[in-house]
DNA sequence: AATAAATAGTTGTATATTGCAACTGTTTTA
DNA sequence: TAAAACAGTTGCAATATACAACTATTTATT
């Protein structure tokens, strides 16, 4: 491991806090074409995987099975989800969208596409291009770092 | 304004979303010496800034007022935070950390940093230092954003 | 093969977070 | 001085969430 300067971490710790709080109103103002916010993170987490079981979705989004399962409930009950039950493993439920809840999806990511559009605007195509790389490598390893630290998911 | 690829912008999206999901993560998981989620935000807000109003705060954090005053009662009866109202507008109320407020903020932020380094540690320098600038670029063009759109703070 | 253990999901219950609307008190404006 | 604007608080209702207990299914053990 490098050394790294204390006031480096200092920055980037009060960067991205800042950051996070501006994702979350943002999220937040955004993301309701009609469904909640829990809702919409549901259905692209599906939508992102196509098919997924409310275990997976429980773990990635970082919710308790319970809060996902009523979540769920919810979409299938508007008519957004599919919840079908596999023969070869009847414990289990495959969810995916239904036709109204890829439009759902579609029209949540445009939103989001005209806003992102805006944000990255005043970026040159290498400072977009070399954002995402980095936005990727830090994602991908704090990806690594959660699993890391709970290795058979903290059962 | 450039002309953005819409690839670019939907693989900005994409990882954006995957980037802004384990974050919501890691918050939740590492934020609790002893304090809430909503409770760490503002006093690390209030930290920021020394002293806040329960307007300015709802704003930032983007909350309704009735939820930051209530956030802040539980925070001033645990002894974290002062509420003074000033002689010249007694109206308002002026937010400040207490003693204790600064060390419970100064435990979350060192245990951040502690995992800011490790996020990091898989970064060169010049990595980093660009990861920073084009952060700090990202949320300063989201806080444009924000108030441009709402310039009276829509209401 | 029969029983025990593990797994996937759901439901009951309690708590917490939040927003909206109505309210109180204060300051500014007309 | 009266009216309007503002800052904050409180009542209320809706939502989100976690934990624990439960059902049903599959896998492992003996």
């Amino acid at each position: 491991m490098d050394k790294i300067d204390d006031q480096t971490i200092k920055k980037f710790r009060e960067i991205i806090r800042k950051f996070g709080r501006e994702f979350f109103v943002q999220n937040n103002e955004s993301c309701c074409n009609g469904v909640t916010l829990a809702q919409c993170h549901t259905l692209l987490e599906i939508e992102n995987k196509k098919k997924e079981s409310v275990s997976e979705l429980a773990k990635t989004l970082g919710l308790d099975k319970s809060t996902v399962s009523r979540t769920i409930d919810g979409l299938v009950n508007i008519g957004l989800v599919d919840r079908i039950i596999p023969v070869e493993n009847r414990r289990m439920s495959e969810l995916s969208l239904t036709d109204a809840g890829k439009n759902v999806c579609n029209s949540i990511n445009c939103a989001n596409d005209r806003y992102f559009h805006e944000v990255l605007s005043v970026f040159t195509d290498s400072e977009r291009e070399e954002l995402i790389r980095l936005f990727e490598k830090v994602t991908a390893r704090m990806i690594q770092l959660r699993s890391s630290c709970n290795p058979q998911d903290k059962a």
